[in-house]
DNA sequence: TGTCCACGTCT
DNA sequence: AAGACGTGGAC
């Protein structure tokens, strides 16, 4: 083995150092197959710890394609309560349906075909033919794109253009162990060429890293400064009864449970007297007045639910979060 | 406290 | 094609 070998220092270190992970057990290939899946959904803008949980609970519950196509839908966000964007939900049970309807109970094993189900895009596709078929694949996530930058230093903007970092991808271009291989890129940028101090003294690649050599490491600011939208929520609470919606109105959290809700000005936020929470949403931070004992009219989507009955509703964080608040 | 991760997918 | 969609943890 040459020491200038990339793949091969890369697959080194990964033997030697990779996380032991409920979809990277040895399996039959139809297993593999659905596990790749259900764990790549998953792990879209989520980080690995949060999801080996809800992995684990998932399979469980639905062992294969089949059990998940023809599971009831509020089952299956039930167990994905927490983790977020609910859409990946009711995209994973949609991409079941198509697979046994329009693939033969067959995951694809080309890009167009795998991009026409719903939610998996560019980046899922890849990983799904590297780890679920062993095809030469790199898929691009964020840590593939790091550590591209990284090795090669690129900061200009015309060099960190998409196109430009697909070029570069190339240079780690290898066709044997392809599963592997992949995990293995993204295994590095997640525990050793990390965002914010990374660990260079134990990393297979700093003879190859331009950022290392210039002691010069990418840290980035974006600066997506998140603007803030102030709301008004209306507690209706009767004995231990709590008044929740089925969120039409909002366009985050779609058809999930929450507390009533208006979006008010700053100014009126500001006087208001009542209890204040934060909470960060995806793209805004939201400060939120809980407003109790307000008169509130029962409609189509109000449902009242029993304070110990609350977790038979699928309650995404942030309606928890407002009802813990009101525990305090 | 506030910022970042977080290119992932869909609209 | 810019913005929407959740969460939690590191710093």
């Amino acid at each position: 083995m040459r020491e200038s070998n990339i793949p091969n220092k890369i697959l080194k270190w990964y033997d030697n150092n990779k996380r032991i992970l409920p979809w990277r057990k040895k399996t039959s290939t139809k297993n593999r197959e659905y596990f790749t899946l259900v764990s790549e959904f998953m792990l879209q803008q989520t980080q690995v710890k949060t999801v080996v949980p809800y992995f684990e609970k998932f399979i469980k519950n639905f062992p294969n394609l089949k059990s998940l196509a023809s599971a009831n839908d509020q089952k299956i966000l039930k167990h994905w309560e927490g983790l977020g964007y609910y859409s990946r939900a009711r995209n994973l049970k949609k991409t079941a349906i198509k697979i046994l309807k329009e693939f033969n109970g067959n995951l694809p094993k080309d890009v167009e075909k795998l991009m026409s189900l719903p939610g998996i895009g560019e980046y899922t596709s890849r990983s799904i033919l590297a780890i679920a078929h062993n095809r030469p694949y790199i898929p691009m996530d964020g840590n593939v794109e790091r550590i591209i930058k990284r090795i090669f230093l690129l900061k200009e903007e015309k060099e960190i253009s998409k196109e430009n970092l697909i070029k570069k991808k190339a240079f780690f271009s290898y066709s044997k162990r392809s599963n592997d291989y992949a995990q293995a890129i993204m295994e590095i940028g997640a525990l050793v060429c990390k965002p914010i101090s990374p660990s260079c003294s134990i990393c297979p690649l700093t003879l190859n890293c331009k950022a290392f050599k210039k002691k010069d490491f990418l840290v980035k600011s974006k600066n997506k400064l998140n603007k803030t939208k102030y709301f008004e929520a209306c507690i209706y609470r009767h004995k231990n009864k709590y008044l929740l919606i089925k969120n039409k109105k909002f366009n985050f959290l779609k058809n999930l449970v929450i507390f009533p809700m208006n979006e008010i000005n700053e100014k009126k936020f500001k006087y208001s007297l009542s209890k204040k929470i934060n909470i960060k949403m995806s793209n805004m931070n939201m400060k939120i007045i809980i407003s109790e004992n307000n008169k509130l009219k029962k409609t189509r989507d109000s449902l009242l639910v029993d304070k110990s009955n609350i977790n038979k509703h699928i309650l995404p964080s942030f309606t928890k979060k407002i009802f813990n608040s009101l525990q305090n």
